[in-house]
This record gives structure tokens, C-alpha cells and sequence, in this order.
DNA sequence: GGCATGTTCAACCATTCGGTTGACGATCAC
DNA sequence: GTGATCGTCAACCGAATGGTTGAACATGCC
């Protein structure tokens, strides 16, 4: 009985995942090169890939030998939608998108490497 | 390292969990009451309504022997921003509201108790 | 054909998760 | 004080999660 946001919320409690999606905002990518800036195996970033198009967050569409990864927003629209049901706050926050768009430039940036102590 | 933001997405993949802040949303709840629609134990309850605080979800008050469950929203603000940062979608979706609080009725009641199929 | 590249599969391991039960600690009512 | 009620804690259990390694499979290049 595991419902859809049951697999959104699950792959979105990943750091790494969340990171991978922040990367494909940018741009469609192969999964070699979405694996590229993380220390852990391409067979990792594999099985996180399949959490997220399992949970519809992503689609992937195999060309040649490379598989392509492009960011899927319905599964992402559902979710927001719930939360939104508990939104006696602003729905609508652009300073809360800039924000966002810092802190998960940061986020790569952590990933992508070892960082100089905040 | 876990961020907020993991606390916050993995309280939320749980159906149970989802359903407890949708009861919340109405009124605020002692943990026996928010006990009461679920087939499961006390503890287990108590664990939920733990991680529902962990993550900042709730907030918890004593008062006396009952202890006070309240819905609190800056986590999950928090949340939908970040997904926001992906919205190429409708950022706004009132129709989704009313989609989500029929939805969460069925839910809270599919916890309930036994439910002829649909 | 033969080799390199891109990706997944399978088996394994340690840790976390969601549940149970039973004991315990507070608090209120009498 | 006695006893019922409210809630958490601790120990345990099975299943799921996040990672590893090594083998396998497809595809493209020469």
C-alpha cells in the first residue's frame, strides 16, 4: 500500500539525492556524469537514480550507451500540492527561491569536493 | 551531517506520519487521542509524534499527565521552498487544496478502520 | 573480431526503521 | 496512600536502506 508521495518524501530525505535533482535542474545529464562529483560508486548513484524515477522524480531514457536523466516535475508538483494543504504560510516566496538557489549551489559545492571550514 | 531537510522529508514518507499532521491540522491533539484512529500500539505512536518532532513538524507541550500535540509549520515552510526552487509548475493551487483535504479524509479514514474497495 | 566505455545486476554488509511487548515514571482522583 | 490514566523507555525483531565489490551486458570504435 505505499503510496506515490510515500516514494517522493522517501527520495527526497536523501542529501545525495537531493543533490543529483539540484544538478538536473541545470541541465539533462548522463549518469556517468551526474556521478561524477560524488565519492561514492557509480553503482550508488545508480541505485539512487532508480529511487528517483521509481518515485517519478526523474525519467531516464537510455541513447546508445548512455542513459540520459531529466528532471520529471509531476511527482515534485504532487508533493508540493500536499504540503500545501498545511500552508497557513506564503505560498508563493521568490526571496525563499533565491535562497534556495545559494544554498543548494553550496550543497554541490560540498559535495563536489573537501571544503575549507565554515 | 543530517540536514533539516532530511528530518523533514523522511518524517514525511511515512503514511502514518502524513496522516497524524493531517488530524493535527484540525486541532491540536493529546498523544492518546492522536492514538486513538490507528491499529497500532501506544509506543508506536509515541515514536511517530518523536520523529514528527525531530524533524520540527509538530511541537510538543506538557501539560499535566497529557501531553499537547501541535501542528508547526517552519519545517515544512522550509520544505516547500526548497521544492519550490524546482517549480517550473504552479507555484499557487487552490484547486490542489481541495484536492488534498479530500484526499487526507480518505485517507484518515482508510486508517480507521476497514473500508469497503473503491 | 576485439577492446574500451557506460550502466546495471547480484551478493554482501552494517545501520536504520517501524513495529511489538513489558516495565517504568508522572500525574490526577478518591 | 491506592489505584487508574497518560506517556515514554528499553529491548527485541524483521525488513528496508545505503553503501561496497565484482561480474555481466550493451553499445560504439577501430
Amino acid at each position: 500500500m505505499t503510496d506515490a508521495l510515500d516514494l517522493t518524501f522517501a527520495a527526497l530525505a536523501d542529501p545525495t539525492r537531493r543533490a543529483i535533482l539540484a544538478m538536473l535542474l541545470e541541465d539533462d545529464m548522463a549518469v556517468t556524469d551526474v556521478a561524477q562529483p560524488f565519492a561514492m560508486s557509480l553503482a550508488a548513484i545508480s541505485k539512487h537514480l532508480k529511487v528517483l524515477a521509481d518515485a517519478g522524480l526523474i525519467q531516464q531514457e537510455r541513447r546508445g550507451r548512455v542513459t540520459w536523466c531529466k528532471l520529471d516535475p509531476d511527482s515534485m508538483r504532487a508533493a508540493s500540492v500536499w504540503m500545501q494543504g498545511f500552508g497557513q504560510f506564503d505560498p508563493v516566496d521568490l526571496d525563499g527561491l533565491e535562497a534556495f538557489i545559494e544554498a543548494e549551489t553550496r550543497a554541490v559545492q560540498a559535495l563536489e569536493g573537501p571544503v575549507p571550514e565554515v
